[in-house]
DNA sequence: CTGAAAGCGCTAACAC
DNA sequence: GTGTTAGCGCTTTCAG
């Protein structure tokens, strides 16, 4: 096809037809950029400089070419580009879950921050399991990415220890690694905890709970830790009765805020919820027992005086938090900013940066927006 | 180094210095299989046999194999193996923005499905944006996705057929190709929509705006048309001045519901918001005017009598929408189900599903939960 | 300015 | 059972 025998006019040329014999009549083969070289009359290299914008192509010879690529519907084949560059144009994000409002935020900033610097994102959903987190991350090492970002479900990263040494650029996001040293963003749940709960304590309580999921995670533990510098600060001391960390099923909660919130001789007057989904859960359950206090004694003329409710400030902000009654108020950590800076931080490890392993904490935000400054009865 | 004077032993070598003298020296070299062969003293394929799993290998070598693996810190490049194989194992999926909570769950459904066949995604947001959409599809296509489903921003989908035509395998999810006939799967839009406005018609309405954003999308267009079905079936007139079609920007609304609930002489008695972002935006709006309307006048002590609020009934669900008072009645559609017969469609077509594109229309569900319910004044 | 040749790391065909 | 060879489609190197 090279030889110099081929000097027909190069759009008049059949096209090579390269499908084989049993290939299934659905799955075209694609054109290569030998096909186009052949049909633009080319050499393999010409195509590649039109290709990847390289100089040193006449305008006239480039437009034969991009003639050919139409013509073709040729489509640059990265796999082999990868194989030969090593460059994937590719970030993995393994996190909890893409489906989650929250991380779907971080998702949203990593991939804005990669697409800024000409990369695509694979997002893999762990579903906080540690197996899982590791096979994700793995298959993306497997596939070159250019970097990983992981929010970590595994309690042990030292499974990543050959990929790091091999070469692999990772950023952890939200929690750190175990067993590893690597770059980290963090948002300062201990301070945020503590704003949150010295919030409650100005105005007033001193009976605050904390409500929190699992124990043996590394945000609801430093969230809980805030809490006790709060209540220490304070001189308030904390009954660990009121420390209730359980899965936020309804029906735990409702036991959880039965237990916390009846106790007749000493209720707790406000609630401190260590993350959204917990928050989301207390806030059907104080909405259910309303309504039940509410509607059946009570005749509608006659507007029964409101159930007593606690106050509440929760870890991480909520949608349209600011339309329930009372508003509801949240120490917020920001996803957005979390994500970008750990995308940022792995870009630039990309472009160099050597310094060793760095941490990054970012400040969280009270946000007030009522059933935080409810005071005690 | 495979010619016969490599006889020394297998676990003695000092392994090949690959990385050339100019490297920075941060990013190490990766064995491959190649040195993982000559580590274990075997051959290329035997070490590729025992990567996949392939059968044919007595266990002694394939332990000789695996440690050689671990010794070296090796792990299989997929970009190498694609190229040979032509199969990525990824799928792309290009949204308007992975950082939505509603197409998060479109994205989580596929992620999903995508893993139980063993591939990874790509999640690409388009930002509504046609060019972008293009950029992302193709550049997804250059790195040979096995699939890729797009929940459309471009009004044409010519640029596609090359693409299909070579082989692509494509499905729509949310709105339908324009120009292209592919793999749909919709939401019943139109029915959602008629029953909506219906239940608000069964209720005692009869004067219901609609309350839209882009004239131009397809799924506004189609529950437009659902809301008008509704008001003929009803034989109501309905008044073209209801039917607000703008961005819902927090002003814009404002003016809307102003000229829609304060006309003095026939206002509306209640909206149907098209989607969630313009419920959303309505429900703050309305929020503002109870507040505006029973903070200044009306002294704590007297329970003033709640604003005249319209009833409403929303398309698309919201989060916490049974918290606020009255509960958000809406017609939800299911993103996750939107995602999940998307990839679906799209993993029966890879498996060789040659059949005539198929359009699959998913139906909504009304969910009542107060403010659908409010009678008229 | 252009092109031929080498090879990225792997798998598919065949040897042995 | 195991090894050798020949590419996959591209970029790199170096020669015209």
């Amino acid at each position: 096809m090279h030889s110099g025998a081929n000097a027909s006019p190069p759009t008049a040329g059949p096209g090579r037809e390269r499908r084989p014999a049993g290939a299934s009549p659905g799955r075209a083969q694609r054109p290569t950029m030998k096909d186009v070289a052949a049909r633009a009359g080319v050499g393999l290299k010409t195509v590649s400089r039109v290709v990847n914008d390289e100089p040193g192509v006449l305008p006239d010879t480039a437009a034969l070419v991009r003639k050919a690529i139409d013509e073709l519907g040729f489509r640059r084949n990265d796999s082999a580009r990868q194989l030969r560059t090593g460059r994937t144009g590719g970030v993995g994000l393994v996190l909890e879950d893409v489906a989650d409002p929250f991380y779907c935020l971080l998702a949203g900033a990593v991939e804005q921050v990669a697409r800024t610097h000409g990369s695509l994102l694979f997002a893999a959903s762990s579903q906080d399991d540690p197996d899982r987190e590791c096979e994700l991350a793995l298959a993306l090492c497997e596939r070159r990415v250019d970097g990983l970002i992981i929010v970590p479900a595994a309690h042990d990263h030292a499974y990543l220890a050959p990929e790091l040494e091999a070469g692999m650029t990772v950023v952890f996001a939200e929690r750190p690694p175990v067993n590893l040293a690597a770059d980290t963003v963090l948002a300062d749940n201990l301070e945020g905890a503590r704003r949150g709960v010295g919030h409650l304590i100005e105005h007033g309580h001193h009976r605050i709970a904390f409500v929190g999921d699992a124990p043996d995670s590394y945000t609801t533990a430093q969230r809980l830790l805030g809490y006790r510098c709060a209540m220490a600060e304070a001189r308030s001391p904390v009954d660990e009765g009121w420390i209730a960390l359980a899965p936020p099923g309804p029906q735990l909660v409702r036991n959880t805020l039965t237990r916390l919130l009846d106790d007749p001789a000493e209720p707790v007057t406000a609630l401190f919820t260590a993350n959204s989904q917990v928050t989301v859960a207390v806030l059907r359950e104080l909405a259910v027992r309303s309504r039940g206090t509410s509607a059946a004694p009570a005749p509608p003329r006659a507007p029964a005086p409101p159930p007593r409710r606690p106050a509440l400030v929760g870890f991480d902000d909520i949608e349209l938090a600011d339309l329930l009654d009372p508003g509801v108020t949240v120490v917020a950590q920001d996803p957005t900013a979390l994500g970008r800076a750990a995308a940022r931080l792995l870009f630039e490890r990309l472009a160099g940066d050597d310094a060793p392993p760095r941490t990054i904490t970012l400040p969280t935000a009270l946000i007030p927006r009522g059933s935080g400054e409810l005071p005690p009865p």
